[in-house]
DNA sequence: TATAAAACTGTAAACATTACAAGGAGCGGA
DNA sequence: TCCGCTCCTTGTAATGTTTACAGTTTTATA
């Protein structure tokens, strides 16, 4: 997605389209490792000198209440971001720490305990080894 | 559950059955109300004056890594606990930030992307509105 | 280009969590 | 029952993440 682009999608969403928060944007797009405030802030750091990482903690405020990006909890010390706003599941392992999105059906969430209830969002995490890492520990055994 | 049981759960997990220990475990079995670190700390906290925050953490580590109890990761500051280890979801509501137990049936999680992957443990959230609050919200427009 | 509103910056504070060393409690063997 | 070893707890300090805030800068609009 271009500069111009992303610049629109923000204006949609009634948020001014800064430099700062462009390139916030732009950054959770291009690299979908669902990168912490650090890391965001490490990697532009560089290119803009006087980037605060407050602004990186305000931008995902409001790309977050935009509902175009996600938060995404897995270790609970920090917290991750996911330029993917689409409901899709993820899954981490517990041996390399890596995250992977996945697509999923959620048969029925048949349950009657949420009658009335609203729900505008959903999440849907997995934990476990991944393919490579279930590999290698089968090796180890 | 009494003392007693508490104790003997604990054993079975090799894990040596302290005064701390039943404590924090006990509480998180009464009060099925997903409580943060610091309202175990302060609810126990008169009862034993010597108790010691480091102490919950460390008993909430043990208690985990056994799968006795459940981290909940929901607002992104805190982690919050559940005595309940069986699968559950989890619905948080955003107006009156209470969190709801449910049940559900996860029809199937098809998804070529997992093929390999060993899945341990799954945590659906679901984020909305609560009956109550969703009543309420009708009533105000 | 001038203006008002909204954003950004940098520092400081608040809060959650972890590290660590010294003292204390639980458990098995005498 | 007592002893001694091991593990657990405590309290303080350090670390790391997130929020608050006041002053400056940027943006949108006329």
């Amino acid at each position: 997605m271009s500069i111009e682009q992303i610049a629109g999608r923000l204006k949609i969403h009634d948020i001014r389209p800064t430099q700062q928060r462009i390139k916030v944007y732009e950054y959770l797009l291009k690299h979908p490792t669902h990168p912490s405030v650090d890391t965001i802030y490490t990697a532009l750091s560089p290119e803009y000198p006087t980037f605060s990482k407050t602004t990186v903690y305000n931008t995902l405020d409001v790309l977050l209440k935009a509902g175009l990006i996600r938060a995404v909890l897995l270790s609970g010390n920090e917290v991750r971001y996911d330029g993917n706003a689409n409901e899709h599941g993820h899954f981490f392992c517990r041996r390399c720490s890596e995250v992977y999105d996945f697509e999923y059906v959620l048969g029925v969430t048949a349950s009657e305990e949420l009658e009335g209830f609203q729900t505008e969002r959903r999440d849907l995490y997995q934990f476990g080894l991944c393919r490579t890492c279930a590999k290698e520990e089968e090796k180890a055994i």
